[in-house]
DNA sequence: GCGAAACGCTACGGTAGCGTAGCGTTTGAG
DNA sequence: CTCAAACGCTACGCTACCGTAGCGTTTCGC
């Protein structure tokens, strides 16, 4: 049996700084227009130890791009109204401000072809979609919601029309419409 | 003033040749894996012939792109919530079976950095806006919806859900989700 | 402080693609 | 039939990148 040892502080900051860049990288040219080699040079990290760490380009953007926990509790106001308004508005500040939302794009391209990739998005969608189903059941335990309700399409008429904008029509995603939304998928009031 | 002329048969059947190879290659490989000697090789035109008609590997991607013309006239049921139903139904079977839609992501992605892309990609987004637009305003004169409704919202809010089906989360788009969609949007029954 | 592990550096070999030059061949409009 | 325009072909030069080898240097746990 192989000890699991501890890594060193050196080994930890190296990595730790690969990633980083990697990320930041990934942000400004994309999945595919990124190089180990632009890696290294803006990293101050030679080529030869990211090699060391690993083993591919492939390796270390699966690595990067697993680092996207975007766990977060989901929001507890009371009211199933409220809890959507906490969640979405947080939603969308991710979209419009956030880095990651301009990587999305290139994974889900790359997904589209990909079966690792297509795993790994897996994992970070149903991130965005776990806070929204925890808030959606718990309104359903309160009979805000029937309890037959259908999670799944209301996640997707809910979060959809926020990616849509971001992404298709590039509309802003205001709180007026966040709000028209909610209610929507709820109704008014 | 130099004259329009008509170009010869054999331009533009090299040129059709090439930008219906160019085309299937971005589907198969996206935007960024696509290289003009791929789309030589599989057209059997020589990669000069290429260069005398695009100056370069992003004209040539532009011309292929430019050439997605969804236009379609949108259906009239005589009712909204048909209109709806046939129109998000074409919308769906496009998203699910078209070649297309394993390119949009690229197309995407590229436009976050691209200015030229993203305005192809602005003309793709509002062919498949437009058809939505003209049912729910004919609706509004109808007075089947209200004269201060925003249709703005209301297309992110039915197609929405499709694209994020389609792309983010995965689930399947059948005739169930789309009615409930419809429901969660214009009412039910 | 000692030694092994981790790191930096330079230099490769190999692949792939972009875009161009030169030249001979084919096509089709008049 | 003529002949210019369009095409095919081969061969480049150039750049960028992947991934590896060898060797000297630094770091950090013990």
């Amino acid at each position: 049996m192989p000890q699991e040892k501890t890594p060193s502080d050196r080994v930890r900051r190296s990595k730790e700084t690969v990633l980083r860049v990697t990320w930041e990288l990934l942000n400004e040219t994309g999945l595919s227009g990124l190089s180990v080699e632009e890696v290294a040079r803006r990293s101050g990290v030679a080529k030869t130890t990211i090699y060391r760490h690993w083993p591919s380009r492939t390796e270390l953007i699966l690595a990067a791009c697993s680092e996207i926990t975007t766990d977060r509790e989901p929001p507890d106001t009371g009211s199933l109204r409220g809890d959507l308004a906490a969640q979405l508005a947080h939603t969308a500040e991710l979209l419009c401000t956030a880095r990651w939302a301009s990587v999305l794009p290139s994974i889900i391209d790359a997904a589209e072809r990909d079966p690792e990739l297509a795993r790994i998005h897996g994992l970070i969608q149903q991130g965005h979609a776990a806070s929204v189903r925890v808030i959606l059941e718990r309104a359903q335990r309160t009979r805000e919601l029937p309890p037959q309700t259908d999670t799944a399409t209301l996640i997707a008429s809910l979060l959809g029309p926020l990616f849509y904008r971001r992404w298709f029509s590039r509309e802003p995603l205001d709180g007026a419409f966040l709000a028209r939304i909610i209610d929507t998928v709820i109704g008014p009031t």
